[in-house]
DNA sequence: GCCGTTTTCGGCCCGACTGTTTTCAGTCG
């Protein structure tokens, strides 16, 4: 089959497409239109974004029209906005907003402090509609004149603006996590404070985070106590500028410039609270429309019956969301995309979590890029509770990472497999780093070992004993700080059969498809993964034909980068996923993807659509040093997001043979 | 502009903080 016929025109994809509405919404803010149509513009930008097939398919004059109004949030007339955008690259209400306005005005908006409300205001006493001009402006006093816009609004916003240019981007997640977790020690160091949880787009797994909601709650945040603890949070050493602080908040900014919103509130309605900054937005809107419906009334405080005002449910979350006939949501799934529906009908996912994973089979050594060696990965792994790994450095082409030609790519396949052999050995006599690791769990657990051959420890796998230990508390992870787990928080499983280190190579695709290393030397690895690095230049159409030309390669086992996200910095979205992952399925070879925040090369529509055309997908980090093993937590998050069980991930198979087994077979 | 156990009209989520008010509008989350 021809590639042509299988890729739809992806001129106006979906993120555009949600873009576009997003804009229009923002622009008839300004020109203060009714603030529900607003609201369909922005419902519907979710929605587009959220869908996982692309809409420029179902929007030609031949597609049945039904399919678009069928999606939640498009009606008819925002099925026709979609077919003019998708048809012209515009609509005639935005081509009309943008006459009568700027669209330089859309990033006014991205000011604090400046709203629909200032921007119109201003466009029409001053005719200023961009940051430059704002900024002249307010620093000659003109802003002034105007209601509401005295000398503190004046220099907020120049401060603002300064702010804006320094840093107008968000925060990778796992900066994010580590702010976090240094912020909430010391906000636990107050007594009276016992747990801090941080909410908002952190605790649902956004990739990155724009400002960091910390809830912390204990007897100290009672109301009739909380100032002395305000008073504290609100001195705290690290804040850089401090912005507001009411009677349970404070707003700062440290000198990174990341705002962090913290709020002390009593245990009581500690659950509503969380429920509410974790958002996200639309999900809670859909939550309190269906307590309205209940006769409830849904706030940060509490879930009230609207006839009394009686508490139906306040102190956790797992409450409020019974009280509306909902199983628990987990956060990861909050975004209004389907998941209230799924609590309703008890067909929540049961979601794939970090302890699931047994194997990261993607990795570098000091053979190429990495920074450690083939026993140094392999022992990080083993402390991490992993029970196979590969070794997977890179072919010839990536001329930049030193990469391997095929004499060099079998001598260090050689060596992967004797320090596999060496382990195994070690395994056996009872010594090494399996058995170590294990010691060391067990001692920190305080309890004495659970005997062998009980009937929870099957031979050849890793299963824990039902109660037996629970997850360790002796780690740098302050189990106060209620964030997902670390690998050194989960139990550490009896090891029953040595670990197992995969052979491996990660291959540059060249430019017409074919791997850059003879037949004969991948037919010696266990693991081929094919890669897109380089030829940057290429025009879209190219890449995804040279993609489907490396899938069709009979050595071909797993598929890395299949979006080219990492290497198409300019244009994510230049490569043609949907076809790439139809006929990865089609041909039984894996997708990978990346665990690396802000690597991730599957985003969460994409994911949904491999696990929808039955693609074998696995989750690994890339690692070239030992902390990065450490991103597996982030590509699990991100899998949730995605609404994946363990059941739909390969490296979550429990023995190494297992996993192996599960790749499409070799030549 | 969307939606329907209120079904073709009349609804559409909630509260705090700020700067400016002299009782509140706008912004934010």
């Amino acid at each position: 089959m021809k590639a042509e016929n299988l890729r739809p025109s992806i001129a106006m994809d979906n993120i555009t497409l949600a873009r576009l509405l997003d804009e229009t919404a923002a622009l008839l803010e300004i020109d203060g239109a009714d603030p529900f149509r607003i609201r369909s513009y922005r419902r519907a930008a979710e929605a587009v974004e959220q869908q996982t097939t692309q809409l420029a398919t179902l929007a030609t004059p031949e597609a049945d029209p039904k399919l678009l109004l069928a999606i939640p949030g498009i009606g008819k007339g925002m099925a026709a906005n979609i077919r003019d955008l998708v048809a012209t690259g515009s609509m005639p209400l935005r081509t009309e907003l943008l006459q009568k306005y700027r669209p330089t005005m859309l990033e006014l908006l991205r000011l604090p402090g400046m709203g629909p409300k200032s921007v119109a205001l201003i466009w029409s006493a001053l005719q200023v509609a961009d940051i430059d001009a704002l900024e002249t402006a307010a620093k000659a006093g003109h802003l002034n004149k105007l209601p509401r816009m005295g000398e503190k609004f004046t220099a907020k916003l120049l401060k603002g603006i300064e702010d804006h240019r320094k840093n107008s981007s968000r925060f990778r997640i796992d900066h994010a996590r580590d702010f976090a977790e240094r912020i909430a020690t010391l906000i636990l160091a107050f007594p009276g404070i016992e747990t801090v949880t941080p909410a908002g787009s952190l605790r649902r797994g956004r990739e990155t985070v724009g400002d960091l909601d910390l809830l912390a709650t204990g007897p100290a945040c009672e109301p009739d106590v909380v100032a002395a603890a305000v008073e504290y949070v609100a001195t705290l050493p690290l804040i850089d500028k401090l912005h507001a602080r009411g009677q349970n908040k404070v707003t700062f900014t440290l000198r990174n410039n990341l705002q962090v919103d913290v709020r002390l509130l009593p245990r009581a309605s500690y659950g509503a609270a969380l429920q509410y900054f974790s958002g996200s937005k639309m999900h809670n809107v859909a939550l309190r429309q269906r307590a309205i419906k209940r006769g409830l009334t849904l706030s940060e405080y509490a879930l009230l019956r609207l006839e009394d005002n009686v508490i139906v449910a306040a102190a956790s979350e797992a409450d409020i969301y019974n009280a509306l006939d909902l199983d628990y949501i987990a956060p990861e799934l909050r975004e209004n995309s389907g998941e209230l529906e799924a609590a309703a009908t008890h067909t929540l996912p049961n979601l794939i979590t970090l302890a699931d994973i047994r194997g990261d089979v993607h990795m570098h050594t000091t053979e190429t890029d990495g920074t450690r060696t083939i026993r140094e990965m392999a022992e990080a792994a083993i402390a991490r509770g992993l029970r196979y790994i590969a070794i997977t450095d890179h072919s010839k082409n990536l001329a930049m990472t030193n990469g391997m030609d095929d004499a060099r790519a079998l001598a260090h396949a050689k060596r992967v497999r004797e320090v596999n052999d060496q382990l195994a050995e070690e395994f056996a006599a009872g010594k090494g780093p399996q058995w170590a690791a294990w010691e060391s769990y067990e001692k920190s657990q305080g309890a004495p070992s659970s005997p062998t051959g009980s009937p929870s420890v099957r031979v050849g796998t890793y299963e824990a004993d039902p109660g037996g230990p629970s997850p360790s508390n002796q780690t740098t992870h302050d189990p106060r700080i209620a964030l997902p787990p670390h690998y050194s928080q989960l139990p550490y499983h009896r090891p029953m059969e040595p670990f197992r280190i995969f052979t491996g190579i990660e291959v540059d695709i060249l430019a017409e498809g074919q791997l850059d290393l003879e037949d004969e030397t991948l037919a010696q690895l266990d693991i081929v993964i094919a890669s897109v690095h380089s030829r940057f230049d290429q025009p879209e159409a190219q890449i995804t034909e040279r993609i489907l030309r490396a899938i069709e390669n009979p050595w071909t086992r797993v598929l890395g980068h299949p979006t080219g996200r990492k290497v198409l910095k300019r244009d994510p979205y230049a490569v043609n996923v949907d076809t790439i992952l139809r006929r990865a399925a089609e041909l039984s070879v894996a997708v990978e993807h990346n665990a690396a925040p802000a690597r991730a090369d599957l985003m969460d529509t994409h994911l949904k659509l491999a696990k929808e055309l039955g693609c074998k997908i696995s989750v690994n980090t890339d690692a070239h040093a030992i902390e990065e093993l450490d991103y597996m937590q982030y590509g699990i998050t991100q899998l949730r997001r995605a609404w994946l069980t363990a059941g739909d991930i390969l490296n979550t198979l429990a023995t190494p043979d297992d996993f192996l087994a599960a790749l499409r077979p070799k030549p």
